[in-house]
DNA sequence: AACTTCTCCAACCGCAGGGTT
DNA sequence: TAACCCTGCGGTTGGAGAAGT
């Protein structure tokens, strides 16, 4: 399915500026394509995509090579499944920032702003949608922090404790069982959605995100904040039992909807 | 096996902002 | 300072493969 968008110029007279804008390719590209450009850019550097281009002999706009090597060829990509840790880190910003893709994209090292987007489209807001909530509402920011934040820092918690090595952490910190001030809860608090007073982004880089998350304590987050948590009656207990993949529980989440926001 | 529906993700599009002429 | 170009961002789409019937 080589989509050639347009006429091809024929041979003879050079092509003019339009002809070649009419010869551009789109869709999906081909290994000769990858090639050329990945040869171009190791042997010039990226940068100005249109004329790179044009020298690499590529019948594409700049603009499709430069997301051709951001989000697929660049060697720094990283590939497969959204690791339990960089899943809470984008929940975490995403509370933050809103659809700031780039912007949470630098905080997850290999990770492009189009996976990121795509994730949250295709799992997070397909979820939402399960709990017939809006992804901005107040319900679905409490399900996020209150459940599945949690969640993804028990695992990473049992994870780090099969490793035995956690960083000096260990039990104890509860980052979300304490006061509604300064604890790892409150960032998806409110409406907030951007920097008012703004924290310095060193502030909150990964690394001292990590290190909160395995600070928690699975059992000191669950109780707090006036929020009906024991979930003991719901399949599934809701801290412990399996960590393979219980993050999304439809049936868990609607109980605590039901149990904290009876409209 | 054939068909339909669903899921995921690569790639496109339009727009905005910044730089240059 | 207006016009143009380039880059980057966020939203959306379309197709391939998987899953379901």
């Amino acid at each position: 399915m080589d989509q050639v968008h347009g006429k091809s110029c024929s041979s003879g007279t050079p092509p003019s500026e339009e002809d070649q804008m009419a010869d551009l390719r789109r869709g999906p590209w081909t290994v000769e394509e990858d090639f050329m450009l990945i040869n171009y850019i190791s042997n010039h550097g990226e940068g100005r995509w249109n004329s790179l281009a044009r020298h690499a002999g590529l019948k594409r706009t700049g603009k499709s090579c430069r997301l051709r090597w951001l989000n697929y060829l660049r060697p720094d990509v990283r590939r497969g499944n959204i690791t339990p840790e960089e899943q809470l880190l984008i929940l975490e910003l995403h509370s933050r920032w809103g659809n700031r893709w780039s912007k949470i994209a630098q905080h997850l090292p290999g990770r492009t702003d189009n996976e990121i987007k795509n994730y949250w489209r295709t799992r997070v807001q397909k979820h939402a949608k399960q709990l017939q909530c809006d992804v901005n509402s107040k319900k679905f920011k409490d399900v996020m922090q209150y459940l599945w934040m949690p969640r993804l820092m028990e695992r990473i918690h049992a994870a780090g404790v099969n490793k035995s090595s956690i960083n000096g952490g260990g039990g104890g910190g509860g980052v979300l069982g304490g006061s509604d001030q300064g604890n790892y809860c409150s960032l998806v608090g409110d409406d907030q959605v951007e920097e008012k007073g703004s924290m310095d982004e060193k502030e909150i880089s990964s690394s001292s995100l990590w290190s909160e998350s395995l600070l928690f304590s699975p059992t000191s987050g669950c109780g707090n904040h006036g929020l009906v948590m024991d979930f003991h009656e719901v399949d599934q207990g809701w801290c412990g039992g399996d960590m393979s993949d219980n993050l999304w529980n439809v049936e868990q989440e609607t109980w605590f909807l039901e149990h904290n926001h009876q409209t």
